[in-house]
DNA sequence: ACAACGAAGTTAAACGTTTTTATCGTCCAT
DNA sequence: ATGGACGATAAAAACGTTTAACTTCGTTGT
């Protein structure tokens, strides 16, 4: 018992292949009572399309190519974890596509590097997905060079526009910060990215001009970058604490780094809410159970990764990328009051 | 410009096209001078392997189908978030092989189901991937008859023995209860995963072999079965810790039902050391940052996943299942003493 | 009435491999 | 010298599809 293909439909039909391809993807060169014909004989007969002879053919692969950049084996810390919902909204996305979602886990910016310049010389993909953008980002400059469609989680500053989608942080410090100080903070700590990535600096340079608009000093001690843990979180929180000045109230990119933070408080008896409080970004609705709840600017997940999915589709498709960019605002849940209830 | 092809590489040599292809995956048919000219010449020429064209002579696909469960896009909840690490192990583990990952998300059980009748039938994979196993699977039962290499993230029972990899939850929870009996602890409440996953199951039946070990009632009202997110743990404190006689210690099955449940305590007002106490199993090595840090079972997830990926490459070699099947026992963390400051 | 045309199919080539079968020397035993 | 065996390579077919080029036939305009 083989699996049928357009040959058995022929046979069965009495048609050329040739007639049977096209009736099968509406050519309009194909009589509709024909077609009739050939579709009720691919139902009768069981047939699906063999995809490795129409990727043969027409060199197309029908694999979208999604880049997760995530730490290496031995380094298991709490990083990177909304990857899997990022990846299922991608996936969903290209249900109904004739597209699969083909994996490319690498541990570093300079392995994404090289293997999207891989993916892009030899076609291994139709299209591609990254994160993690750089505000000059070389992977992006292949890519427009062999002008490959590609979707960006993330922004970037280039010279040809490209898609994206990415959550606003330049508003999204902006109100925050502006929330906070409205609440009586002027010591605010920014827990950022790495300041290579394009969001890390969007976030800085938004924190830098509140603090202007504010009439609130820049101050360097209260500021850090790094790679989103909760180490990250914790660490900064047990040094920034012991400053002369500490601050009031610490911005956490994420709620890994949020998690950590609160891992700090507790270990320098530091009281939420008291000596200070902690606002995060969030993409998993997580720091509802933390203890106590605390005030994040949520974003889920579903939004930017069913975009992404879509957007690539339509990069596929020909369509120009200028449509394709969107800044995602997320929504402030307020769980705490956010004012100190006993002046430090 | 085109891509170099091996009738590329005949013109150049002056050899067949059945030669070259043959000295490329060093055939004993070619002579060794000749496939060092073929070689040779592929390598100025920058041959490169055309997938497609073995594929479709082949009719292998040289992918890894990787089923996700994850919860609907709708539904945004801390869970399945170790997927990503799980993912990037099976990768890496890929890596040096001509295999991909490719990436199917489901959103339940029956979406499984169907998407892997599919992949065998339709052979849009080479090997199969899966977690969340069922005592008795019907999808193990699927690939089994199809006699398609798969690898499970948990085990089943079934008549035929096939590849898996899963922490060694008997153990885990035998070990886990007698340091609690150990510790005093009388009442011990088991949050567990969904009772029909396997290792449910198996964790439960261990759970009350453990309490008729230690000479304990077993009380219905100290186990839960539910989707492990971290809803399902406050949900289950907060109602347990009404009992008359409530818990002193809480077995949690997953970081993110541990972070729960101490939502649950800090709404209660429970002290963690004082009233009760959590022990979780961890595979992202969290708990540590939780405040207080607590006691955990700890499987870095990079062990299993790389395991996994390393089995469906043996079984798709041929390698009979019965040698492809570990348990690995998670290391205990020791964070706290875990026995209760005051006697409640 | 006849060239020109268009509609609807067919033929055949092509995509890049692998693999079965055929060819051609060379060497050895008889 | 002759036949057979063997080692190395070549020829050709095949995997399933798409598509350019061609055929056929009925219709139309002059």
């Amino acid at each position: 018992m083989q699996r049928p293909t357009i040959k058995t439909i022929a046979q069965e039909t009495g048609l050329s292949i040739a007639t049977v391809s096209k009736a099968l993807k509406h050519s309009p060169q194909v009589r509709p009572e024909t077609r009739a014909i050939v579709i009720e004989a691919a139902e009768r007969v069981g047939y699906e399309l063999n995809m490795h002879g129409v990727q043969l053919r027409t060199g197309k692969t029908y694999q979208v190519a999604a880049i997760m950049t995530a730490p290496g084996p031995k380094q298991n810390e709490w990083e990177g974890v909304e990857y899997a919902q990022l990846l299922s909204g991608i996936s969903w996305a290209l249900e109904d596509s004739p597209y699969r979602v083909s994996l490319y886990a690498v541990r570093n910016f300079e392995e994404s590097q090289a293997i999207i310049k891989q993916i892009v010389s030899l076609k291994k993909a139709d299209g591609i997905i990254i994160s993690g953008t750089r505000a000059d980002d070389p992977r992006i400059r292949t890519m427009q060079a062999a002008d490959f469609p590609f979707v960006t989680y993330g922004t970037s500053v280039h010279n040809a526009p490209h898609a994206y989608v990415d959550a606003d942080n330049e508003q999204m410090i902006r109100v925050s910060m502006a929330r906070l100080v409205e609440r009586g903070h002027r010591r605010i700590a920014l827990l950022n990215p790495l300041s290579d990535l394009s969001y890390g600096i969007t976030r800085f340079e938004s924190y830098r001009r509140a603090l202007e608009v504010a009439g609130l000093p820049f101050d360097p001690a209260l500021v850090a970058h790094g790679r989103l843990t909760p180490a990250f979180g914790r660490e900064n929180v047990l040094t920034m604490s012991d400053l002369s000045n500490p601050p009031t109230a610490y911005i956490c990119a994420n709620e890994a780094s949020a998690l950590g933070a609160f891992s700090g408080f507790h270990e320098r008896g530091l009281v939420h809410g008291r000596d200070a409080v902690i606002n995060a970004t969030d993409d998993l609705n997580v720091s509802q159970y933390f203890a106590p709840p605390i005030t994040t600017y949520y974003l889920p997940i579903s939004e930017p990764s069913s975009l992404l999915g879509a957007y690539i589709l339509r990069r596929m498709e020909g369509e120009p990328p200028e449509a394709l960019q969107t800044l995602l605002m997320p929504k402030l849940i307020e769980r705490c009051d956010d004012r100190l209830t006993s002046k430090r």
